[in-house]
DNA sequence: ACCGTATTTTAGCATTAGCTTAAATACGAT
DNA sequence: ATCGTATTTAAGCTAATGCTAAAATACGGT
């Protein structure tokens, strides 16, 4: 049969349309949104972001302390400038890394859950 | 060459074991953190999140409104339900499902940008 | 101008993600 | 038990991701 939906009389169609006007009405946030998560869903990127958060480094810091090629971090931080969640600064030949303010509001609560201690779970 | 890092003065090793052992001590909120937010990543999955902050839904319901396949949707629920970001909830043969509260203090503040209207970005 | 350092970029590769299609499971009604 | 509906699972394919290695760029010092 294959159908795309259920045939259940709960799926009113005024109900259904009415959450997608509430997507197409979050869309444009929704999107934004979405990517700059994507960004921060990467450990490695978050471990960065982690960092910048308390202090400015520069590409070889964040190598060294992540053990990670300079290549890969750099690869890293190119895909978070492009999402604008960090800027470069150039001093000399280094540059350094600090966040960006545009996605602030987004992140810092999400930093926020690293630094408070999680109360054991249970 | 090929050097894993720089020769610049100022990576003194005390500042670099510093920020590891920052990293280290937050290593595993950060991993966990990061799971999560690899599935807020997804833009389908964010607005499975987005709707289901407001109401719990069927699999049918979310492939209707999504305008996607049943198997697609349920293979992103699978994935959230393995997170740990929603719930299932079975009624005889729909399942209904639910932010789960365990994720809820990272999600719902990301959740929030999505209802206050965003300032034109000027 | 030349050399060395810091960073970026490129190409290539292995792995993962997300979708489609089709089959499998769960459950209700008859 | 059988049929139809709701959901899950499996297999396969394509595209995106993240790394390595190597080349390219940017900049300072001599």
């Amino acid at each position: 049969m294959n159908l795309t939906s259920c045939v259940r009389v709960s799926a009113d169609t005024d109900h259904i349309q009415q959450c997608q006007e509430r997507l197409a009405q979050a869309a444009p946030a929704l999107s934004s949104l979405a990517s700059v998560l994507a960004l921060t869903g990467n450990e490695v990127r978050l471990q960065m972001l982690f960092l910048l958060a308390d202090e400015q480094l520069c590409v070889c810091d964040l190598a060294d302390v992540l053990k990670m090629t300079i290549s890969a971090v750099s690869q890293h931080l190119r895909k978070l400038k492009n999402g604008g969640v960090v800027t470069g600064r150039k001093a000399g030949q280094t540059v350094f890394y600090t966040l960006n303010a545009e996605h602030l509001p987004v992140l810092q609560p999400l930093l926020a859950h690293l630094t408070t201690q999680p109360e054991p779970a249970q």
